[in-house]
DNA sequence: ATGTCC
């Protein structure tokens, strides 16, 4: 694929064939190396009906299904734009909630084992049900609509919790009506689960701060302890995402729209399908926040149980969504349909949307790094060159196969043990597939992220041990 | 990511 660098750690696919914006990729070159087939993606979204401004790759990116992980694509609903299952993912509204803890490692440490312990007897994971709080239907079709807010109705957390949760912990336009018997069958037994692959719950020490105002809006300082929790819709959302991506196969040919992939089905955001999609899909986002309420309370008592400790809500911010929000196009404001997947939404300091306490800090970024390397806390900057995204982690380099094929999941815990990485692993396989080797260096990442003016550093945390999926 | 194929 061929590029041209214009500008810091962005590069450009100039507009061609049947693409109607260019491609806009931040990165470096050596973030590049063996990207073709992402960057193939990267055009590919560019020719869909209504995109604005261009098609968007973080410097994490890597190839998804359909849209590229790491990728971010506006539609304008008024100029025939389209909603696209694949541009929100399988996991639809996973995401990232960061909690601090009033206490340090030196604290921590002696407690740190049994505290493992007791974190990964409480934390349901793996593939298949099992959730901390078993529901209803009528309660999950309240789960549904009004996501953590229904959890903490219900005992389950904090009314502060909602105040730091993306969207107050509910999205008003959600339609339960749209997500299927099948779905909600998945979803019943899930709620408070992490689920496989690279989900995690991670306790971690917060070992730089490089904005110290900011951190302390966010509410985390240096040496502190914090948790981290990655994981998102589980069944529920895997399901709705197959059931509107099938009708939106058959709806396409009927709206007279032709993708270059079928992975990229779409329906207009003002059709039928369109809002069917988008109402199931706000109801996968408000279960998904449930999900990590609910598993914020359950390592709250661990903390509480094994350590005295208490846990703060620093933030929560899905990076696998589609949202209406209002952007600048070329002067004028727009309401349009933002993309992201694999890409964490950003908000600059003085956004509307935050609440109070983080207007003048900006939205804190939570990018979940590697269980042997690091995370980090980031915040949103004015400009913020891709509709307000940046990157969401670290970004594979192998395969899950050629990193279970390399790595062996026994020795590699021995080696994490040995770095002071408590590990809980649910299956060597799974351990193994989330090598440290497998990924990108997350600390790349976010310095290109940073080159390229789409966010700010505010924190670097490690990991002292790891709850894993 | 996912009761890793209805």
């Amino acid at each position: 694929m061929e590029y041209v660098e214009e500008g810091p750690y962005r590069f450009r696919i100039t507009r061609r064939g049947t693409m109607r914006v260019p491609g806009v990729v931040f990165a470096s070159r050596e973030l590049l190396r063996d990207a073709e087939m992402s960057l193939r993606q990267v055009v590919d979204v560019a020719t869909l009906p209504g995109i604005v401004g261009a098609s968007y790759a973080m410097p994490d990116v890597h190839w998804g299904y359909g849209f590229p992980i790491g990728g971010v694509a506006a539609t304008d609903p008024g100029d025939g734009g389209v909603v696209s299952p694949g541009g929100v993912g399988f996991d639809i509204s996973c995401g990232v909630r960061l909690l601090a803890a009033d206490c340090d490692r030196r604290a921590l440490q002696p407690v740190l084992h049994p505290l493992m312990d007791g974190l990964g007897r409480v934390v349901p994971r793996g593939a298949g049900p099992g959730g901390v709080w078993p529901v209803t239907g009528r309660q999950l079709e309240r789960i549904l609509r009004s996501g953590s807010r229904y959890a903490v109705e219900e005992g389950h957390g904090e009314e502060r919790d909602l105040r730091r949760c993306e969207d107050g912990g509910a999205v008003a336009d959600a339609d339960p009506d749209q997500v299927d018997r099948r779905a909600r069958e998945r979803g019943l037994g899930q709620v408070g689960s992490l689920g496989s692959g690279n989900h995690f719950l991670e306790v971690q020490q917060v070992t730089q701060v490089y904005d110290e105002s900011v951190a302390d809006a966010f509410g985390i300082t240096a040496g502190q302890v914090c948790v981290m929790i990655h994981c998102g819709s589980r069944g529920l959302g895997h399901q709705i995402c197959s059931d509107h991506v099938r009708l939106m196969e058959k709806a396409m040919a009927r709206y007279g729209i032709t993708v270059p992939d079928r992975q990229l089905a779409c329906a207009p955001v003002d059709s039928p399908e369109g809002r069917a999609y988008l109402g199931a899909m706000a109801a996968a986002a408000n279960y998904g926040r449930a999900n990590r309420q609910l598993l914020a309370e359950a390592a709250r008592g661990v903390f509480r149980r094994e350590a005295g400790a208490r846990l703060t809500l620093v933030y929560d911010v899905s990076h696998n969504l589609a949202k209406t929000e209002t952007h600048q196009v070329r002067g004028e404001p727009r309401r349009l349909c933002v993309h992201r997947k694999g890409a964490t939404r950003a908000f600059p300091p003085g956004h509307p949307e935050l609440p109070d306490d983080l207007r003048a800090a900006g939205q804190p970024v939570l990018i979940p790094g590697t269980m042997g390397t690091a995370s980090y806390v980031l915040t949103g900057v004015p400009g913020g060159g891709a509709f307000h995204s940046t990157c969401h982690g670290a970004g594979r380099v192998m395969s899950r196969h050629e990193a279970a094929r390399t790595t062996d999941g026994k020795r590699l815990r021995a080696r994490l043990e040995g770095d002071g990485i408590a590990v809980r692993p649910v299956s060597w396989r799974g351990l193994a597939e989330e090598t440290p080797e497998a990924y990108k260096d997350v600390d790349e990442v976010v310095a290109a992220s940073e080159g390229a003016g789409l966010c700010r550093k505010v924190a670097r945390l490690v990991p002292l041990g790891v709850v894993k999926g």
